[in-house]
DNA sequence: GAATAAAATGCAATCGTTTGCAAATTTTTT
DNA sequence: AAAAAATTTGCAAACGATTGCATTTTATTC
C-alpha cells in the first residue's frame, strides 16, 4: 500500500507562513472575502490548491458554532423491519442528499435504533449537527415532541395535517385515500380493504380519506375491511393468505398504505390465481420504481418525494434564521395503471 | 412554537464548577475513567444528565484529531440514473449503518456527483470524516485511486479480485455469473444472453463466469449474447423491446447484472407474452426484497450484505490501527426460484 | 507518628480557525 | 506635500475539550 509521507500536517497558520501573510489574512482570502485585495486573494487559493490544504472543519466548527451538518433520522417503527426494507424512505433520503448538498450542508445518517434517545442533546448541544430531519412520524411522536421542546431546529416528514410545534412536510394523505379508494369504485369495487397499520398519523388520515369516498359513493363500509397489519410485504402477504382461507374472497379491491404492502398482497393473490384486476383491483402507495415493472403494473399513488426534500431543508433552514415556519402538503397523485384497471 | 429559553450554554467547564471539580476530572468521570474515584464519576455523570449535557463533538475532534465519522460514498456513474433507483446501493448503506453505529462510528454520506473530487483532501485532511468507504468502482477507479495514493484510511465495495492498494470487498462475482449461467443451461437454455454494462470490473468478472460456464458446457459462445446497456430497468426493458422487435426472440436464458434489470427485462418479455420460464428463464443480481414478490419469483444471486459491511467497517478500523488489510469475498449464492423452473 | 506508597485531583498547554479591532499601507483630496 | 479617507493587513482572544505531568489527599507500613 503505497503511503505518501504527508509532509508535517499543514495548518491555515502554516500555509499563511509560505504566502507571507498573516493567518488573517489566509483565512479571509479562502473565504473570498472581499476585504482581501482580489490579487492576494488569487495567490493564497493558488497555492492552497497546489498544497493539497482544506481547512480543519473541526476548529472551523468550534470557532464559528456551525457544523454545516444535518442530521437525518430514520424514524423506524420498533418491531418490524420496515427498515432496511422500505425503499421509499431510502429514496427520500437520496433526495435529501441533493437538496442539503445543494444548500452546502452534509448529511449525517441516523436512524431511531442506534441514535440516543434524546436526539437534541445527542446532535445539536454537542455540535455534531446544526438540524435535524425525522423521516417519519413513527407510532408515537413522543421523541419528536421531546427534542423540538428543546428549541431545536427541525423537521420532519410525516401528515402535515398533524397539529404540532414543528413544521411537518408530507403529502396529502387524505386525498391519497380519498382518491386511490374512489378510483377502485369507480371502476366497480364493491369491498374494499384497507390494508396498513392506523396506529400512525398518515394512515389515519388515509383512511379518513377511504371511508369519506365510499360515504360520497354511497358504499357502504364494513369495519371488517379495515386491516392493521405491519407495514411490510411479507406481513400483507400473510395476511391476505390467511384471510383467503379462512373467509373466501370476501373483497373485491385493496387500497394498500405502500407499495410494498401492494406487492406482498399481489402476491398472495397471483398465487391463488384470483384475477387483477378482473377480481381484484389493487391500489399502492409511494410509487417506488418498482411499481410500473410489475405485472400488472402497480397503480399508485405518487408523493413528490423531490419537492418535499427540497421544501424541509428550506423550512429547516429558515429555523436558522428564526424565520416562520409552517407545515407543507406536497403534491400528491393517482398513477393510475393495470393493476385497476384494464386499458388506458 | 415552543422554546426553553436556555440557560447559558453549558460547557465542561461549567459543568465541573457546578460539581467543584476541575474540568479535567470532569471529563475523565464522563469517560468512565478509573483515575476518577467511582464515586465521583457516578455523581458527575448524573450531573451532567441532569442538566442534559453533551460533550461539544467539534472542540473534542479539535483536541484529540479523531472525529469518529465515517463518509461513506455512493460512486455512482455518470450518467445513468442508476443513483436514487437502485435498492441494493441504498440497502448496503443501512447495513453499514449499523455496523458502523455498532463500533461507535457514525455515517456521513455523499455520493460521488455531489462530493468535491479530492475525497482525501475534502474528507480526511479536513477532519471531516476519519475514513472512507466508497460504494461501488465506477467505471474508473480513477479518484478512488487517488484517494488511496494519499494514503488515507479507505475501503471499497466491489470486485474483490482487482488489485489495488487498497482493500476491496465484494461477492464473487465470477463465481455469480458462472452459476446463474451453469444453472440456466443445467435448465435447457441455449442461447443466453448477458444483461449488463462490462465497464464494470465487477460485471467483468461475472461474464467471465458466464463465458466459463458456457464452455464447461460445451454451449457456443454468441458475441450477439453480450448486451452492453446501462444497468437500469429502463435500459433493459427498451433493449429487450427492441430485440425482439428487430430479431424475434432469439434468445432463451438471460443473466443480469442486477435485479432491477432482470425486472425491466421480465416487464418486456410479459407484455410480449413471452413464457417465462417456459420460453426464457431469467435470473438477476442481488436479491433485493422485490425479487420474491415478483411473478413469477425472480431467481437471483445473493451476496451476504451483511457480513459484506461488518467486513468492510473491520477492514477500515483496522487501518486505523496500522493492522494490515486485505480484499475480502462475501459469500454469494444463487437463489432458485420460479423465474428458472417450474417446480422446486 | 513519621515515612512511604497509592489513589485522586488539578494545572496549563494545546488542537486550528475565525473575527473585532487596531495598525499599516495606499490612494485621494486640498 | 500634508491631511484625510479608503483600502489592506495583522494582533490576539476566543471556541470547549483532552491529557501529560505535577500536586494534593488518603491509605499503608514500620
Amino acid at each position: 500500500m503505497v503511503t505518501l509521507v504527508s509532509e508535517t500536517k499543514l495548518t491555515l497558520a502554516k500555509l499563511a507562513d509560505i504566502a507571507g501573510v498573516s493567518t488573517s489574512t489566509a483565512s479571509r482570502a479562502l473565504k473570498d472575502n472581499p476585504l482581501i485585495k482580489q490579487e492576494t486573494r488569487s495567490r493564497i487559493q493558488a497555492l492552497a490548491k497546489e498544497h493539497n490544504f482544506s481547512i480543519n472543519a473541526a476548529a472551523s466548527r468550534l470557532r464559528t458554532q456551525k457544523t454545516h451538518v444535518i442530521a437525518v433520522i430514520l424514524n423506524l417503527i420498533d418491531n418490524t423491519e420496515q427498515s432496511t426494507t422500505d425503499p421509499f424512505l431510502l429514496k427520500l433520503v437520496g433526495e435529501l442528499n441533493q437538496a442539503l448538498n445543494a444548500k452546502g450542508y452534509e448529511l449525517l445518517l441516523s436512524n431511531s435504533f442506534m441514535a440516543s434517545d434524546d436526539w437534541a442533546n445527542y446532535f445539536i448541544r454537542s455540535q455534531r449537527a446544526d438540524g435535524i430531519i425525522v423521516i417519519g412520524q413513527g407510532k408515537s411522536t413522543a421523541k419528536i415532541d421531546r427534542a423540538a421542546q428543546s428549541g431545536i431546529p427541525i423537521v420532519v416528514w410525516g401528515d402535515a395535517k398533524t397539529d404540532a410545534p414543528y413544521p411537518i412536510i408530507g403529502g396529502d394523505n387524505y386525498l391519497g385515500g380519498y382518491t386511490a379508494t374512489q378510483h377502485l369504485l369507480s371502476h366497480g369495487a364493491k369491498r374494499i380493504l384497507f390494508l396498513g397499520d392506523s396506529e400512525h398519523a398518515e394512515m389515519q388520515e388515509r383512511h379518513k380519506g377511504y371511508s369519506q369516498a365510499h360515504r360520497n359513493a354511497n358504499v357502504p363500509i364494513d369495519t371488517q375491511c379495515t386491516c392493521a397489519i405491519d407495514i411490510t410485504s411479507k406481513a400483507a402477504y400473510q395476511y391476505i393468505n390467511e384471510r383467503i382461507k379462512a373467509n373466501g374472497l370476501d373483497f373485491d379491491g385493496i387500497v394498500c398504505v405502500s407499495d410494498m404492502v401492494a406487492l406482498g398482497a399481489l402476491k398472495a393473490l397471483k398465487e391463488r390465481y384470483v384475477g387483477i384486476p378482473s377480481d381484484v383491483g389493487i391500489v399502492g402507495y409511494d410509487d417506488i420504481s418498482l411499481a410500473e415493472l410489475m405485472h400488472p403494473s402497480l397503480t399508485t399513488v405518487r408523493q413528490n418525494t423531490q419537492q418535499a426534500a427540497i421544501e424541509m431543508v428550506t423550512q429547516l433552514l429558515n429555523q436558522f434564521e428564526n424565520k416562520p415556519t409552517e407545515s407543507q402538503v406536497v403534491e400528491t397523485t393517482l398513477i393510475a395503471r393495470r393493476s385497476t384497471q384494464h386499458s388506458d
